[in-house]
DNA sequence: TTGTAGGCGTTATCAG
DNA sequence: CTGATAACGCCTACAA
């Protein structure tokens, strides 16, 4: 048996195909009687809308891009794994799709916005990775192209929260903050923050949370911070400096950086027991060799993210409650003991 | 400036929007000159053919779908990262698309299949994760829909080499093989085997291969041979019994496995300096922690399963050489000093 | 409430 | 080698 379409449902139940559609978009405008009809042949018939058809005359494609960012460390690969996975079934649910694409730099991901929107028709974008004078955003306000991003808009002068953008973010200062508490209520005074060099948002709020629990417990930070690229070998290399200014525990902009450092601090300070090293992502790693990390709610962030960007491409008639637009989640703090490789 | 169509091509060059059209997918029906001179035409007005109005009329989307699996260790998440990346990078090469969807299970998947391929007129599907008995590659085949998998078709009668349907996979057992062998040039005797119950294809295929080395020794392999589930903690326990049976050293099918195996041998066995453990996949993990592991040529086998499915797909007129049906990619020992978290 | 007409941008077919 | 014509399946506007 052929497709179904719209013109052999019509057909077969002696109707015109413009109330087949109007069943499907607008099945107010059909007597309940031809509708449930109609809705029946439907559902025998296992008609399916075509979307290249829809999106011919619509000019919508249903579909959603995301870049993929080349691959770096792999230690976040699985913190990707799980945003995607979390904003494909969220984005399914409300009947959109998601395309992948690849670029090497900002420049040629708006290359890239420019081809998929005029060959593909896309309906709007995913941005990860925001930055300091983020081009892309710049571009797709402009160009009126709806995204939503994962980060706030980074900006020393701006007020994320008027942002003319959709966001979502998680407070990496609060996560810091909150481990940093957690040292100190432990009895220790001098915490040494291991973070990204100055100059990248996500970095730079990550280290002001420790700076913030260190100032409110009045505990000096002289020579406490540590600026390092990303990295176990760095970890390692930052966390010697720390221990020779004094440090007896460790708070970390990422969970490669913690390991490195948990395993100094392990040689150089071996009678201590407590988890002297905290992480940041909770990734696999951190899971698996007990280290204690900064978890985000990725899921729930990709959730918003999708939740934000169709209430706003269905032009909030999709029913739902209208998503914030600017949303700072908490990360929670993932205790662990370090049982490492001593002692599982 | 609207957006160029072929029809506004064609009225401002004074030809019919066929020949435009000519020029695009046909180039050698048009004579040079005129081709020349739209083909610059097209260049100036930045036109791009839509991809609706040509899915319509050819019924091709030029995208392929791929399924994005639960999220359960996180631990190879970050190897999917990676296999992700390179199938797009390598998808846009040759002018396709990805498209992500997410399913329960392989019947629900199957379900996907159906629906993208009615509503989106998607051309193809990337398979991940194959079984004994898997229904999904049945289907595909029953319904002639273009596929590859990445894993060959476990059957434990058939010869995978004369399978219906293009596949690429790594050579596991030839990984571990190459683990063991490397164990027993080390001195060891007494090898233990780490791996999945019984029943899973690559899982069963990595046994093999440890098995075989120790054949070919002349080793023992009694009491040596581990089932357990994957995760840390089920690696700590058959280090365990392995230990007792009198392992000095374990290959393990996973990283995850292979860490718990090789914190609790640190513990049982510390006298040892040389890496007895060897790990499965080279994840970020086992980087992190020192841990040798067997190293998957993932971005190959992307690379090659976009290779096959696209040439495929254009019927072979892509030009390019017909790439093999049937793919066994060698893996690679990548041999690190435990540093772990003693020693960095 | 339902039907009719037109067109979204493309390619296939066939005639010139 | 080029051009006219006819779909592909859908939605919007308007007419009945």
């Amino acid at each position: 048996m052929a497709k179904a379409t719209l013109v052999s449902l019509a057909e077969s139940l002696g109707v015109s195909r413009q109330t087949i559609s109007n069943v499907i978009n607008a099945p107010h405008r059909v007597k309940p009687e031809t509708r449930l009809r109609v809705q029946s042949a439907i559902e025998q018939s296992g008609y399916r809308p075509s979307a290249a058809g829809r999106q011919l005359r619509t000019r919508r494609s249903m579909n959603l891009g995301i870049r993929m960012m080349p691959v770096v460390d792999g230690i976040n690969g699985s913190i990707l794994d799980r945003f995607l996975h979390a904003l494909t079934e969220a984005a399914q649910q409300d009947g959109y799709r998601l395309t992948l694409f690849c670029a090497d730099s900002d420049a040629d991901e708006i290359g890239q916005y420019e081809e998929l929107l005029n060959v593909a028709d896309l309906d709007g974008f995913v941005l990860t990775g925001t930055h300091y004078g983020d081009d892309r955003t710049a571009w797709l306000l402009d160009n009126d192209v709806p995204f939503a991003a994962f980060g706030r808009p980074w900006s020393s002068i701006e007020d994320p929260f008027t942002s003319r953008h959709a966001w979502v973010d998680v407070d990496g200062g609060a996560g810091t903050e909150q481990a940093t508490r957690l040292l100190i209520e432990q009895g220790h005074t001098s915490i040494g923050f291991l973070g990204w060099p100055v100059g990248s948002g996500a970095g730079d709020d990550r280290r002001a949370g420790w700076r913030r629990a260190m100032h409110h417990a009045r505990l000096a930070t002289k020579g406490l911070d540590i600026q390092a690229d990303d990295g176990v070998a760095a970890g390692a290399l930052g966390a010697e400096r720390l221990v020779e200014a004094g440090a007896t525990a460790v708070v970390c902009a990422s969970d490669s950086l913690a390991l490195g450092a948990a395993a100094k601090l392990r040689q150089l300070l071996p009678e201590q027991k407590t988890p002297v090293v905290i992480g940041f992502d909770d990734t696999p790693v951190a899971a698996a060799v007990g280290l204690s990390s900064v978890a985000q709610p990725i899921e729930d962030a990709a959730r918003h993210i999708i939740a934000v960007l169709t209430h706003h491409l269905s032009g909030g008639r999709d029913g739902g409650d209208k998503p914030r637009k600017h949303l700072l989640l908490e990360p929670t703090l993932t205790q662990r003991t370090p049982y490492s490789f001593s002692s599982i």
